[in-house]
DNA sequence: AGTGTCACTTAGGACCCAATGA
DNA sequence: TCATTGGGTCCTAAGTGACACT
């Protein structure tokens, strides 16, 4: 486990901070640093290995073996230096446990958490288990959208066509189109600005450019820090230390974090420690030199007395921070973009504090550094009011950049990439792109039977790396894999997707139980949230699988001869605007509606419907392998619903007798008293038996929803108009399956969508 | 084609708070 | 009235993909 990690650690060793800034220098420098005697191995090897291909070229292309060529040159190299890495590891490390809030992740398989199951009435593999052979209406595919009313005619007619039209003849993308003045901005609005502003009727912009005006106050920083009170003390060695505010800072990060189990972590640690020590005055470096030897539990302790504080605090003080962070948001939180003052998205610079990344992340526990005005960008009009900064501080640049979408920018110090300060969902710009989104995914509906019958061909090509592509492209289809960019090793967690699958993550069973050609996925994907899955798969497809297999160690590429962008421009060319994401789009948006259109049973009431719409919703999570940890309180919440149920059982058994009592109290008197009291007692058990109901599905929903979080789908993947659609179909309140924040994001949807939209 | 940069979407988890029920 | 709990919000990490440059 040691060596584990070597790699990161030399690429860290300078102790300039700064340094992580420079993503390319630090890069190299890992380069350099990386096992020299390796390296020169590694390119004599690499170098002779060339060759051989060469002289092999011809004859491998025609048997499709792995042949060739200079492509392949800089992916060896990588492919080495992670065999290498591998070596040092050992390899069950890889998955190794990890529990977070009892949710295992990296787990191995066997001690996983149950692997995307079939028992939640929807096939993992899917969508198109069925879908692939069944036929999508044809009409589907000749009428253009428009032909669906999704808009009020006369004020949508040109946004329409700008939308739909423009996008399907030429293309989605407004830069396409050069110089098409259209935007009016001045005469608009004011007035409708009072009530909801219907950017979605507007006619939109096809410059390019994302905004003509733009002014806003600038972001929020956290606030200073503040040294703790002497009496809460720091110990090094057993004895009290009083630490310098910056170093006492970063010591509170630590502090706050004890209870977590990363900090026990090797790696996490190291980084800290490290980062730490850059901070810590050289009295203080001399001082401390060992980890193990601090004490951080006084202030732990304090921390957490403070929080408790917070909670115990009187209404009166709680109201006081309310009203504060109200003022803060009314005059930070909104922007003034293209005369519609429009909600930013996140307005408070992220405040520093140890960097705690996902899965097994090499630079876990280094220090986020603070965000001074001097390190931010703001982009504004020129003609806007610009924002200020702080008193006696500077912004590091103003522009005015309409090109782009942001509000300001800032350089993050561990990974060395841009954040942004951007527009809420709701917002115009995000609204806008967000049923662009949706408008391409239902362009690929449009030909997706085209493309898979031009992919089902290619895997038969004499080109390996056609047959690469035409593989990982029905993966990414049938299975809603993520397209899988390259990464820069050691900089991130080892996570992989379509592309960049590599021999270990798959397993071939020409027969598994009663079942042929079965691919086992196993990896983990992005947030190194485990990929599990068992699918039968075409016999070409597992054939070339197995080819792809051919003299491959473990931790090699399976499609060598692929990544993204050759995947993208090949999608590019056969729709525009098709990427591999778009698949995941339209699969989840289809399945939605596909899975509505199968659940939904016209008599069921409301609550089982909703339970109907969950189940779809759950059906696209499954196949987008949207996980969550099992609520901490699962168990128990789901046995207080059990109890629940059992009461009102024996409740409703209680309620029957009496019915039952009533009825023939009626019968032997037939009087008025006795015929009002069975009315009375059948309606008792008619709203109980409805309770009951709505509890047991309550309950089923929530076991089905142990593991799946439907949250990501819902915003992200699923076209809402087939939602509002369904709810306006079946008498469904929209505010059922969205709420306030969803409703907001999802305006235009909720405003254009009749209960006969298709997607 | 390879590589780096930039912009923007997608993602899970922490945390907060209001509704709910004992 | 208090504790619980579950939804909603916030936070920010981690992806995708376009593009420029070489």
């Amino acid at each position: 486990m040691s060596g584990d990690h070597g790699q990161v650690n030399s690429g860290c060793k300078d102790s300039d901070p700064h340094k992580h800034r420079d993503k390319h220098k630090d890069k190299e420098h890992r380069h350099k640093d990386h096992r020299k005697d390796k390296e020169r191995e590694k390119v004599k090897h690499s170098n002779s290995e060339h060759k051989e291909h060469a002289e092999k070229k011809h004859r491998d292309k025609e048997k499709l073996k792995h042949s060739d060529g200079s492509a392949d040159k800089h992916r060896e190299k990588h492919k080495e230096r992670r065999r290498d890495d591998k070596i040092k590891s050992s390899h069950g490390d890889k998955y190794k446990k990890e529990k977070e809030n009892g949710y295992v992740r990296n787990t191995s398989p066997a001690a996983i958490k149950s692997e995307p199951e079939e028992d939640n009435g929807f096939c993992p593999s899917p969508p198109h288990n069925k879908t692939f052979k069944q036929e999508y209406d044809d009409e589907e595919f000749e009428h253009k959208p428009k032909k669906v009313k999704t808009e009020h005619d006369k004020k949508a007619k040109k946004r329409k066509r700008d939308y739909e039209e423009d996008e399907e003849d030429e293309d989605i993308k407004p830069k396409k189109k050069t110089k098409d003045k259209k935007g009016m901005e001045g005469k608009k609005v004011k007035k409708e600005e009072a009530e909801k502003w219907k950017w979605w009727e507007e006619e939109r912009y096809t410059d390019g450019m994302k905004w003509r005006f733009l002014e806003h106050k600038g972001p929020v920083f956290a606030p200073p820090y503040e040294p703790l009170p002497d009496k809460v003390k720091f110990y090094y060695d057993g004895k009290p230390m009083k630490l310098s505010a910056p170093c006492e800072e970063v010591a509170t990060f630590f502090a706050k974090m004890l209870d977590h189990e990363y900090t026990t972590k090797d790696i996490f640690r190291k980084n800290f420690f490290k980062d730490w020590r850059k901070e810590m005055t050289s009295e203080e470096k001399s001082k401390i030199s060992d980890l193990n030897k601090c004490n951080f539990s006084e202030m732990s302790e304090y921390f957490k007395a403070q929080s408790e504080a917070r909670k115990q605090m009187s209404k009166d003080e709680k109201l006081k921070i309310k009203e504060e962070n109200e003022r803060l948001l009314q005059e930070y939180g909104f922007c003034l973009m293209d005369n519609h003052k429009e909600r930013i998205g996140n307005f408070r610079i992220e405040p520093p504090g140890l960097f705690r990344g996902r899965g097994d992340h090499p630079k876990m526990g280094m220090l986020k550094r603070r965000i001074r005005p001097q390190d931010i960008i703001i982009n504004c009009s020129k003609d806007s009011k610009h924002p200020k900064p702080p008193p006696g501080t500077k912004w590091k640049e103003v522009r005015h950049d309409n090109k782009v979408t942001w509000l300001a920018s800032w350089t993050e110090n561990i990974q060395g990439s841009i954040k942004y300060i951007m527009l809420n969902p709701s917002s115009r710009i995000k609204g806008e792109k967000d049923w662009q989104k949706y408008e391409t995914a239902r362009r690929l509906k449009k030909c997706v039977d085209r493309l898979r019958t031009q992919y089902r061909d290619d895997w038969k090509s004499k080109e390996m790396r056609i047959r690469q592509r035409a593989v990982a492209l029905y993966f990414i289809d049938k299975l809603a894999l993520r397209a899988g960019n390259e990464k820069e090793e050691g900089e991130t967690a080892d996570t992989v997707g379509c592309c960049s699958l590599r021999v270990e993550h798959i397993k071939l069973y020409p027969k598994l139980d009663d079942q042929e050609y079965v691919v086992e996925f196993d990896f983990l994907g992005k947030d190194s949230i485990r990929y599990y899955n068992k699918i039968p798969v075409e016999k070409r497809v597992f054939k070339n699988l197995q080819l792809f297999l051919e003299n491959k160690q473990p931790e090699d590429d399976l499609f060598d001869r692929l990544n993204t962008s050759i995947l993208n421009k090949h999608l590019q060319e056969l729709m525009d605007g098709l990427t591999a994401k778009v698949f995941r789009t339209y699969n989840a948006s289809i399945t939605l509606q596909q899975q509505l259109k199968e659940l939904t049973c016209p008599d069921d009431s409301i609550p089982a419907k909703m339970l109907s719409y969950n189940r779809a919703n759950r059906a696209v999570a499954i196949l987008c392998n949207h996980q969550r940890a099992p609520p901490k309180t699962f168990e128990k919440s789901m046995q207080n619903l059990q109890t629940k149920i059992d009461e009102k059982q024996s409740q409703l058994s209680a309620a029957r007798k009496q019915l039952k009592a009533a009825k023939a109290d009626y019968k032997a008197s037939h009087d008025d008293k006795s015929k009002k009291s069975v009315e009375v007692k059948r309606k008792a058990v008619q709203r109980i038996e409805e309770q009951l109901m709505k509890l047991q599905v309550q309950a089923t929903d929530r076991e089905e929803n142990k593991q799946i979080a439907l949250g990501t789908s819902k915003l992200n993947y699923l076209d809402p108009r087939i939602s509002v659609a369904w709810c306006k179909k079946w008498g469904v309140g929209i505010e059922k399956i969205y709420n306030k924040t969803q409703r907001e994001k999802f305006a235009w949807a909720i405003d254009m969508a009749e209960n006969d939209y298709e997607f």
